[in-house]
DNA sequence: ATGTGATTTAACCATTTAGTTAAAATGATT
DNA sequence: AATCATTTTAACTAAATGGTTAAATCACAT
């Protein structure tokens, strides 16, 4: 095989992300990594010198996918209403297909904001564009007047919040039945985008 | 003093439930514990034998903050939208207070859940009643129907996310302007009642 | 003053864990 | 066959950490 090198660097990663996301920083053991990624702790050194340069490469890869370019959806020009619908449709796609995400981010993020804020800043993320694509709806009178930050941490928080608190949702909302909720969060994106839009309707 | 043995009971409770909340179960540690209530750590384990059984006392109280008895307020008789409105403050309020609970709450909850399942479950609560009441106004017709499961999880992800994600918003809204995010969280609770308000609102 | 429980001190144990090392094995390439 | 990076094995170090212990001290009530 020509890449066994980088089959082999996959396989950890792929590892090292699962392990991660289920037990945080802390909580991961070096050798858990190795095991899931079937190799041994002296090859996972190897590759990767430390847990601390081994985490960061996976959050940076997490982080591509925790903040997502919603910002290309917002810029079109489409009808804004329309772009906040494809945007929450977007978001709540990449949070159904990495549903421990919003546990994870939240948890390193209490545990080390800086980490996250240096590999923000290395991405060059700039909300700045689209609280001004907001703010100008607002001023043409298309949607109700508030700040732009309130309008978005809105809707992120209806989108994230759920997944985070599953365990919770699941037992406390209905009663451990996983149908149930898997239901329920597949009614979610209709259900966030007609509470948005009604919300921010001018009457 | 003939509390002293409550007293340092109640340093070690603090103690902990300070280094706890910022670290986590994983992240704290008996050494941080014992120096934050300002003893040793001998006296740490002479009172609490264990870090879990520490650990398991923090976190019951902690519980009963952060799943307050809203429920309480839902179930007056005053007129819905009003119980709503009170039932935020209240909840807002009590975040307000402890502002690091949501991070420490989603962090715990993603380590282990069945540790807050048992809790609640000793505790009793139980929100049939509130999702009743909130079915009953939406037959009488005085807001939006939908499950009332979604709003309840829509009202909680509104208040609380912004807590747990706070480093961020800071941050990537902010520009690290420790003031205007404060002035943000300030704006929260009419934002939130608004918000809300129009969104559940029968046209 | 004496006994009692609370508290300190300081050394200690056992375990876990990140990280290292060196030698051997594997396996593809030339 | 010889070379080279990759991988394994297995033992190891060093540090951190939860928890223990025993002796000494302190404060207070009888």
């Amino acid at each position: 095989m020509i890449d066994k090198k980088e089959n082999t660097e996959e396989k950890i990663i792929d590892a090292a992300r699962s392990v991660f996301i289920k037990k945080g920083m802390d909580g991961a053991r070096m050798q858990e990594i190795a095991d899931e990624a079937g190799i041994n702790k002296a090859l996972l050194h190897y590759y990767f010198r430390s847990k601390e340069k081994l985490f960061d490469a996976i959050l940076g890869k997490i982080i591509k996918v925790a903040f997502p370019k919603i910002s290309g959806i917002m810029v079109s020009d489409a009808d804004f209403k329309t772009k906040l619908v494809q945007a929450i449709d977007a978001y709540l796609d990449i949070l159904f297909k990495h549903p421990y995400l919003p546990a994870f981010v939240l948890k390193e993020v209490s545990r080390d904001p800086n980490v996250f804020i240096k590999i923000i800043v290395k991405r060059g993320l700039n909300p700045k564009l689209v609280f001004k694509i907001i703010e100008d709806a607002m001023d043409r009178g298309e949607i109700v007047k508030m700040k732009p930050q309130h309008l978005v941490i809105n809707i992120i928080g209806l989108c994230v919040f759920p997944f985070a608190a599953r365990p919770i949702i699941e037992f406390v909302a209905f009663d451990e039945d996983k149908k149930a909720t898997d239901q329920f969060f597949k009614e979610r994106k209709a259900v966030i985008k007609e509470f948005v839009l009604r919300s921010i309707e001018v009457k």
